[in-house]
DNA sequence: ATGAAAGCGCTAACAT
DNA sequence: ATGTTAGCGCTTTCAT
């Protein structure tokens, strides 16, 4: 295993001319530059990271911390981030904060502490003033993806302008009988993004003089299952509403299977629409309001990337909002009658 | 930022014995122990990875490689290595080869081989030999999940039997005129699953002379949507046939859709058997093969730790078989008539 | 453009 | 049980 004094000496140069050949700083003759690089090809030679982050202070490697990874929305957010970042050289490393309270705390305190990562992605998740603080004395820049932190620098969708948008729709086809299907408390689930989507819902419903019915607003889960049941519920019964709004695609597909197990058709008896153009949403015709978690992890990738950068300006703890788009399909059309 | 000779004045030691003290390596007296973890809490101080693994040659952190991330079974994997690694101390890089052989050569190259990684987990992905032996040479134990690697230690499920069960079990209810929807040839998994499953199924049929149809025989893509396209052209016919075996979860759960959307009923007009116990099968009330992702994910870690460990004897290459088990729900049932 | 030398912050012999 | 010492393998001034 060799070390970076051998292909100094193949390569007839001391260790700190490899050391600047191989990383691209410093002025190395492009002779020396290209022997050097040959050489450490031949050998198989790279740099030992723990060794270069010691000496520089960089590990090459940033955090990421989500509640979940087999939800659809958060996989897509750690695949962009993940190959943005591999495009830049630096690795990702996860915590996966399924297992509550305890987990989380041992996270924070053990793992993103160490001085593994540069810097840290959260994903849906909240730190605590603390975690900030801590994070901050450290230097390591954090950006939020998901929801607005004080004190954090954040990406995210406006939620109340995303379920205003779906409600509008709804709205702009003439329904007036809609039902919400929306999140419940989830304890892992840091940012208040349930209510949020149940607050556009009902602007949007007041603005048409619509108020909403308390029976047509339930909680769920976020999963197929939990907006089939909610769906089941509201579609039951004889006054049934004529479109629903679910505060996620899966619920929403949920709703669909719903009703059609119901004997209703989608959207001749009812019209649905969810929020995250889920890869399955095209498969269902759901029409859905689009966020693009995948670009959204990209984009915490560049914002981390920039603040690496030891010439950058102090980091403004401001909330940049992201786009967001109604997407049309066949789940939705105008009420019957 | 304080290091460890902080630690070791306050406490009013060395910072041998501070180290000692806080790895738990080597003899510490009870009261010097409990001295130096109070400073050290008091400080927040943490031991700086870089420097620790650059003295022990140790990263804690394992890498994992798999080709999708989006995927329930992938992710499953994922979660099930994480959790477990996390009760010993251990981080997890993620390394998603989704981008085909350009980023695969990258990751191997310049990621896995930087010495970021203690060890490997491969899921679904057949290291090349020279990749094996690279990793060979830097001592980094490797497991495979998913298929046997030659020179590998690997975790595997018995494909070929698992297709057996699942196409026994239609015949075992009386079907004859049985279907399967298999993987196509995706470039991004390396084993050959696809057409291990196809093996069993078709040793399954001859078993019991009920020689397979070509025509029967249908590749996708693993996913729900291709599942849908597979059963339709399947069921669209008048001479279809009475059970489908689709690969996959994902594929069976299309093509429940697909015959609930061509007016047949499942499974009184045909049945439908999966493989894998996708959280969604329950739902679907799919009948399926289970294999446990998240176990799996759990076993890769207990066997590299045991390989990590320095008294471990020479790690022989062997592929340990994975339990699965035949889970009967309501998607299947005897053949009309 | 290149080299010499001093660390980066720990850990592990070895001594006591 | 604890301290001393010598690295681990790089990067980076500072010279030249």
């Amino acid at each position: 295993m060799s070390g970076i004094e051998e292909v100094a000496r193949r390569a007839g140069v001391s260790p700190a001319t490899v050391s600047r050949a191989l990383s691209g700083r410093g002025a190395v003759s492009p002779t020396t530059r290209d022997r050097v690089h040959g050489v450490a090809r031949e050998l198989g030679y790279v740099v030992s990271s723990s060794a270069s982050a010691l000496a520089t202070g960089r590990m090459r490697n940033v955090g990421i911390v989500l509640p979940f990874l087999n939800r659809w929305f958060y996989g897509a957010v750690v695949e962009g981030a993940q190959s943005a970042l591999l495009g830049q050289g630096y690795d990702l490393t996860l915590y996966n904060l399924g297992g509550g309270e305890e987990e989380r705390r041992s996270v924070f305190e053990h793992f993103l502490l160490r001085k593994r990562v540069d810097a840290v992605i959260a994903v849906s998740l909240e730190p605590t003033p603390g975690e900030v603080q801590r994070l901050h004395e450290l230097r390591k820049p954090i950006i939020g993806v998901g929801g607005p932190v004080p004190g954090v620098r954040t990406l995210s969708i406006d939620e109340v302008a995303v379920a205003r948008l779906a409600t509008e729709h709804l709205l702009g086809l003439g329904h007036r009988r809609i039902a919400h299907i929306g999140g419940g408390h989830t304890r892992e689930l840091d940012f208040n993004l349930p209510s949020s989507r149940r607050t556009g819902f009902e602007q949007a419903l007041r603005a048409v003089d619509a108020p909403p019915v308390p029976e047509w607003e339930l909680r769920s889960d976020f999963t197929v299952p939990g907006g089939y049941a909610a769906a089941e519920q509201l579609l039951g019964g004889a006054d049934r509403p004529t479109a629903i709004f679910a505060a996620s695609d899966e619920m929403a597909i949920g709703a669909m299977l719903a009703a059609r197990d119901l004997g209703l058709q989608v959207p001749r008896d009812v019209s649905i629409v969810g929020i995250d153009d889920h890869e399955l949403a095209e498969f269902f015709g759901l029409t859905t309001v689009a966020q693009y978690p995948e670009r959204q992890g990209r984009m915490a990738v560049d914002v981390l990337m920039t603040e690496l950068d030891p010439r950058h300006p102090v980091p403004d703890a401001v909330d940049t909002p992201l786009p967001f788009d109604l997407v049309v399909r066949s789940s939705t059309a105008r009420p019957a009658g």
